[in-house]
DNA sequence: TCATATTAGTCAGGGCACTGAGTATTTCTA
DNA sequence: TAGAAATACTCAGTGCCCTGACTAATATGA
């Protein structure tokens, strides 16, 4: 008799979210590379040679789970890891002319995905959205890294 | 080069905001039961006797998650799972007393922790953020069961 | 009534996400 | 410069989330 409506919470809310973009991107974007594969490659594309842990800190993932989406990546031959010899503890990343090819593929149908994603929203109500949900992940990351946004969190060389 | 800015994307956004909330759930509400839990624990408490698929329905969770969280919160003794004798292929779910108890508390924890994950927005923005999240998981959801909202997805008896 | 759906649940398999423990390498410092 | 601390990564363990294949039970209809 003490339930609880879970539609006015926003954690709940967010998992429904999360999970309906999951099944749209599945139908729409790839059923082989997933979200999180894509915004790593994304992120080797910007930057090559990146390490393990920078990745994971652009695309905000942890130590873990960024290892083993690089391990499924590296399978597929979507990207090279080699020992920095300058670090050896560090690997360093790079896309493939295959991971270069399939980024450039997945661009063009995650652009579409998104309209159709968003497409409820008036044009306003989506900059609106993203922004709020931008501040409340942030402020929410934030509570774990203090320091705050662009002041690196720990010991970057 | 060709490199997208992620921070415009919306999955990649919605799937940042719900790790934000794990976290924040993790340290301020339970170690033990997590959200999608304490979900069917609360669709329990609102109509105890629903069957494992009616309760997906209510959270949003498919069969075979259901079955597992289901099977996480048996294995604790917060609910009891019953074969619906008027129908032997259903189980029939109700929550224990313990259960009951563990839900009271997690309720107030909950809200507090709500409060703290929305606190960067304004009144008014919170209303909106909710608004807005639910329009386009709805529309999503909409997209893989046609017959739209309200209107019983498929034989409901 | 009997064969044929349909439905509820299970199971195996793949992937994301976290924690905590452990290893190798580098850096700091006494 | 040797010992201590920090860093990058791996590994094991838990939990969420989906699909597709399977089993058991019920409902339908020719």
């Amino acid at each position: 008799m003490a339930a609880v409506d879970l539609s006015a919470h926003p954690g709940h809310l967010a998992r429904r979210l999360q999970q309906a973009h999951y099944l749209l991107w599945n139908t729409m974007v790839s059923e082989e590379i997933t979200s999180p594969q894509f915004a790593v490659l994304n992120a080797l594309v910007a930057e090559p040679g990146l390490d393990q842990r920078t990745v994971g800190e652009r695309v905000g993932l942890d130590r873990s789970t960024v290892a083993e989406v690089v391990s499924r990546l590296g399978r597929r031959g979507y990207l090279d890891k080699v020992r920095d010899p300058q670090d050896g503890r560090r690997s360093l990343l790079r896309p493939t002319d295959d991971g270069l090819r399939v980024h450039r593929k997945l661009t063009v149908r995650t652009a579409r995905m998104n309209q159709v994603f968003l497409a409820p929203l008036s044009d306003g109500e989506q900059t609106l959205f993203l922004d709020l949900i931008r501040r409340v992940a942030d402020a929410a990351e934030g509570l774990r890294n203090p320091g705050g946004p662009g002041e690196p969190a720990v010991g970057r060389r």
